[in-house]
DNA sequence: ATGGTAGACCTTCTA
């Protein structure tokens, strides 16, 4: 069972590498973030071609998240609790209907730059938000994968140059510590039970080369309760794809990151 | 010297 979440920049700008991604993968399940696009505007044709059952949370213009599956999702729910003023679409959360049943999410944490305004403001209640919900989820003792775009550089060695960070929203003290909280409550990174020897970024940005100079950072995560980690095969960031562009689609500046499970 | 890229889409915002 592969299970890869991938922040897609534009599902529809994004959709023929993103094709060529999935043909080649196979993924049985594949959260996506950063869709911008409604729900209507969603390409289900071209993904329902290649057999997969498709829930969207959609939002024009920005945001918006996707769960592709090749099994039946039920259960489905949009967004989180806690802020009934927030109309950004940026949570989705479904139980995948295999013959061992688990349940995902596409998460798209929001970035909170810059510091001291309401977007920073904004990133930290949306992560009380969050953390509520895993709460909730690991009572009910299933497998459970948090997956998806964090927005969050873990360690220092999680970016190419720390100092570089310090003023970035995604590398604050505060936010770092509620990634570990994450895993204190009980969930595990599947990073680092199978940590890759070669590359640990999941992001290059588009400006000043970052790529060709592989100034990357890792921010898109999957955080597994133990009903899940005690399965953990495999664990794969696809660095080649970032790459990856054909005549009428450029690559995203995430890359998709996969787990494995032996179900 | 305050640059650079990408996407949606109306003019600037977000990342």
């Amino acid at each position: 069972m592969k299970i890869s979440t991938w922040n897609v920049n534009s599902v529809n700008a994004r959709l023929e590498v993103i094709l060529n991604w999935f043909r080649e993968e196979r993924p049985d399940v594949c959260s996506l973030q950063e869709l911008k696009c409604i729900d209507e505007k969603f390409p289900y044709e071209a993904f329902e071609a290649l057999g997969y059952n498709i829930a969207v949370h959609g939002q024009k213009t920005y945001n918006g998240v996707a769960i592709l599956s090749k099994y039946p999702l039920s259960d489905i729910t949009k967004g989180l609790k806690g802020e009934d003023e927030d109309e950004q679409a940026r949570y989705l959360e479904a139980v995948v209907d295999a013959p061992h049943p688990f349940r995902v999410t596409s998460i798209y944490l929001p970035n909170g730059n810059p510091l001291g305004t309401e977007k920073y403001s904004y990133k930290l209640r949306w992560i009380e938000r969050l953390m509520a919900r895993a709460t909730q989820l690991l009572v009910l003792e299933e497998r459970t994968i948090l997956s998806g775009d964090y927005n969050i550089i873990p360690e220092p060695v999680d970016c190419y140059n720390p100092a570089v960070w310090m003023d970035d929203a995604l590398f604050q003290p505060d936010v770092r510590a509620a990634f570990r909280k994450f895993k204190n409550l009980g969930y595990t990174d599947a990073f680092d039970v199978l940590t890759p020897a070669d590359n640990r970024y999941t992001f290059w940005d588009y400006q000043a080369g970052a790529w060709q100079k592989n100034e990357g950072i890792r921010i898109d995560h999957h955080l597994m309760s133990p009903q899940a980690a005690d399965k953990l095969s495999a664990f794969t960031i696809h660095k080649a794809t970032r790459g990856f562009a054909t005549e009428n689609a450029k690559a995203s500046d995430h890359v998709p990151v996969s787990v494995e499970f032996n179900l």
